[in-house]
DNA sequence: ATTAAATTTGTAATCATTACAGAATTGTAA
DNA sequence: TTACAATTCTGTAATGATTACAAATTTAAT
């Protein structure tokens, strides 16, 4: 669907950078922080401000547009992907994976209301560990 | 068993401030953070430092003594509690609830190698969810 | 007791994020 | 078009958790 109207679906105007910086999370599998949306967009967009990044992420998660994920402890990442799903982080590679996860999965949650999940895991992928 | 020799098992000298830390964690469900650890003991040690308890969790963390939780995206909780399960956070009483995460709850990611797993949800607890 | 090694401490630096206020843009009505 | 208000965007300064680092202290062994 167009980005424009999906921001407009959630009562976000629909300006050209918002549009420009939901359509690179959108597209882009790697779930980037906020300093890689700044650097892949400022060249497109000269006058860009790293605060519009901030703000404009911050405003599509609160709008459920957008999934914050703390993968690495140390930026936040944004993925346009708001499904139930897993991150998984190679300390070798650096590339984050998504995976499965299954329904049922845990249990002792009984009566809470869940609005937020986030399953992160790490350690060596597939293609890293079969190299060494 | 002693903490000490938990410690020295570890190839971790037991210092009075080591065990001191590392008791506290075991002995608090709410995963503290290096700020409440630091404030908890520097009445009963007024010389402590908090680049010490920076110090201490991080060793025992790569020890595999403590897993790091990043569970507010904020500050890191550390968390005496080895085994494979999940956090819920409350988001109106702010409190900390671990839950259980069920064998193969996942999927894709067969030949990886997992070292580290996060599980963190967060909502409404069943008595905060009650009051309302 | 002396000396070397390890630990602890305190200050200064780092760095992601936020606060904030002014500048620019957009929308609307005459 | 012009005027005006509302919203968005920008840039700088502040915040706050964490880390770097070197000096001070403690521990361990001879």
């Amino acid at each position: 669907m167009d980005s424009a109207k999906i921001l407009s679906d959630h009562n976000i105007k629909p300006s050209i950078i918002r549009v420009m910086i939901y359509d690179f999370v959108k597209n882009t599998k790697s779930h980037p922080t906020v300093d890689e949306i700044y650097t892949h967009l400022q060249p497109m967009a000269p006058t860009l401000s790293r605060t519009t990044v901030y703000n404009s992420v911050k405003l599509f998660a609160s709008s459920g547009l957008f999934k914050a994920l703390s993968i690495d402890g140390i930026q936040i990442r944004y993925d346009a992907d708001i499904g139930h799903h897993g991150h998984f982080r190679c300390e070798e590679c650096d590339r984050v994976f998504d995976f499965k996860i299954h329904e049922d999965a845990e249990s002792g949650l009984d009566g809470f209301d869940i609005t937020k999940r986030e399953i992160f895991y790490s350690g060596s992928c597939i293609e890293c560990k079969s190299k060494n």
